[in-house]
DNA sequence: CTGTTAGCGCCTTCAA
DNA sequence: TTGAAGGCGCTAACAG
């Protein structure tokens, strides 16, 4: 014990060094006990108000910063969420981002990002080093699909860690959820085209297909498969074709696998078909992009010749020639209300699940009008 | 004294409760000495290779994690680095965040993000955050523009967190920097206007302008006071009118705020001068955007009465009619890069600080073509 | 209201 | 190589 007698051999090597001043020296400083020091400091039980001022005062005068480290250790708290997006560089989950980390921010909360690429064994590895780094609750938007994807989800929760899901619900999974109405939005556009006139309504989405479902029936069926909010928006497009009496054409069901150049030529083919596509709703950007260059490569104009509306709206849109008709998601409000839900929960909420859903607002400009008379789109050119 | 002589009250108290078990729980599995565990599991000192597997075992099989808050604590060391830009949702920023990321989980990394709008208060508080999370080290793209706003850098500094600097260097800060060649990228683009026989080239950028500069000089000097990279831009503008031998026209140099809106207005008077522009450069999305909103409010055509280049490329800027010829910037590697130079330091390099410019990469499309006769332009409308 | 005394789970001397 | 013991900075439980 060669240090031991030495009563201040540690603290004199320490004190005078870059390290931070601890609770302890705080104390020994105003003259009060450590747990005095320690109770002011973490503003927690009752102190007198002069022994506080004295602290605070000696607080001040070593440019005491709690150690949030040992904080953590013993109270189990990190005041840090942890955040798992498909990519981080989608302007969607970008802005989803953004409206976490205000609600952070607000609240003294810190966010840990993490990115799969929708692959389960990333999301996977990424709750674990979120249990590892033990935030205080965990926002998603899970690849999962099925209920026996989700053990990673389940492991968090039985460590108690609240978890709340964004953008998509997961199947088997009774837990809170922020996501938009996708089908009443996809549903709404494509009503917008029934009363416009047209019946050739196309459906320009992301998954990719492993089949071409043949009928109404089965494609219902595959679309479990796919993610929830996919799967909504397809929901919504075949609910307006019911609503008017339009039978369901497999051939304008045209997977794009979130490749623009997939959809380029998907879209393609749409456009030559005997019956042509008449009006396009395209579920994301990239499919949006494709479908504009093959509707050009087709040497057709919209909305002459087609229509098109898609989700997702951006500033280029309102730039088009002529400007496109969007659907705008409210990506700082998803984010925002995650986090609060989150926060809600840290803070012992232990109500029902709650799912809330976020409208999305149409943005009308003018990439919509009436189909054009079939004979000019079957001979034009 | 109370659980002194209870020797194992508390462990028996916890063991089977959802908390994740100790090294000395291991190591009592195991038959072995905690250090011995500690040692295995934290894979530093020696073991026996008989010791060590029995030790895995043990680990193994009481589903051992280890509690990355107690290992922070003693080592110093978070494995966490922290990111502080001006808006996590703007698409540069997300794409750098994405490379950081990428390169994060590849090193067994994790990364927090901070943004901060431009603002120093933000950007202060986001430093005394990442400070107090004890980061390994921290990738900035700071507001600061002078060395006396750097105070809250110098202080992380002296605490020796390693710090990078992204997309921006800092007066006075001598540090490692990961920016993009934006002097030349400007210039070659401006060249490129000049070499097809333009006079009148306009720079639209974002800076707020204080005064409108009436001369070269006094614009040089107010460069001071924005942004590096901004300045940078406008420097490289200047190299390649000087190379031209074309005079500086105050009149070319529009502010757009970093807004849409203005940057419509202004382009507006830009494009109504007695000898409007032919040529536009612009420094970033809303600037374009807005850009080519004036255009047409002005009854004006791209390529044929404006040429126009913009930086940051996007899918959308090859779906413009026609398509736009851009100046495309390595989001992903610039973060990749930080993060390089991030984890360099943290690995105990100390050599002088390096600037890594990465280039942007030209991409021609169809927007920019040679200047229309002037007769027909002045009154063409 | 206050100070004393224990840990939290880990890494790290140190002596064996 | 190994184990015992001490300490990181903090909160927490308990007397006073």
């Amino acid at each position: 014990m060669p240090a031991r007698h030495d009563g201040d051999a540690k603290p004199a090597h320490r004190s005078r060094s870059v390290s931070s001043p601890t609770v302890a020296e705080v104390a020994a400083e105003a003259g009060v006990g450590k747990a005095t020091a320690a109770r002011t400091l973490g503003n927690y039980g009752a102190v007198s108000p002069e022994a506080r001022a004295r602290v605070l005062a000696a607080a001040e005068k070593l440019h005491y910063r709690p150690n949030s480290l040992a904080r953590s250790m013993t109270t189990g708290i990190t005041q840090t969420i942890g955040v798992v997006v498909a990519d981080i560089s989608n302007p969607f989950f970008a802005g989803v981002m953004r409206g976490i980390a205000d609600a952070c921010d607000t609240t003294d909360y810190t966010a840990i990002v993490l990115s799969t690429d929708e692959k389960l064994a990333k999301e996977r590895s990424a709750i674990g080093v979120l249990i590892d780094k033990q935030v205080d609750a965990i926002i998603i938007a899970s690849a999962a699909l099925q209920p026996n994807e989700t053990a990673h989800i389940l492991e968090a929760m039985s460590r108690r860690i609240p978890i709340v899901l964004i953008d998509r619900k997961v199947r088997g999974l009774d837990l809170d959820a922020v996501v938009i109405n996708n089908r009443e939005s996809a549903h709404d556009a494509v009503r917008r085209f029934v009363e416009l006139g047209h019946r050739r309504i196309a459906f320009v989405w992301g998954p990719t297909a492993r089949e071409r479902a043949a009928d109404r029936r089965r494609l219902l069926a595959l679309a479990e498969s796919w993610l929830w909010s996919d799967a909504e928006r397809l929901r919504g497009y075949l609910d307006a074709l019911d609503e008017a009496g339009i039978p369901f054409d497999p051939e304008l069901v045209t997977h794009c696998e979130y490749n623009e150049e997939v959809t380029v030529g998907a879209v393609g083919e749409m456009l030559a078909l005997p019956d042509p596509a008449t009006a396009i709703l395209t579920t994301e950007t990239d499919a949006m992009v494709g479908t504009l260059r093959a509707i050009r490569a087709a040497g057709l104009v919209h909305p002459r010749d087609v229509s098109v509306i898609g989700f997702d709206d951006s500033s280029w849109a309102s730039v088009m020639e002529p400007p496109l008709t969007m659907i705008a998601q409210p990506m700082l409000e998803l984010g925002r209300a995650a986090a609060q839900h989150a926060f809600a929960r840290i803070a012992g909420d232990d109500g029902d699940a709650v799912v809330e859903a976020i409208p999305t607002t149409f943005i009308p400009r003018e990439s919509v009008a009436s189909p054009r008379t079939r004979i000019s789109a079957a001979d034009g050119r």
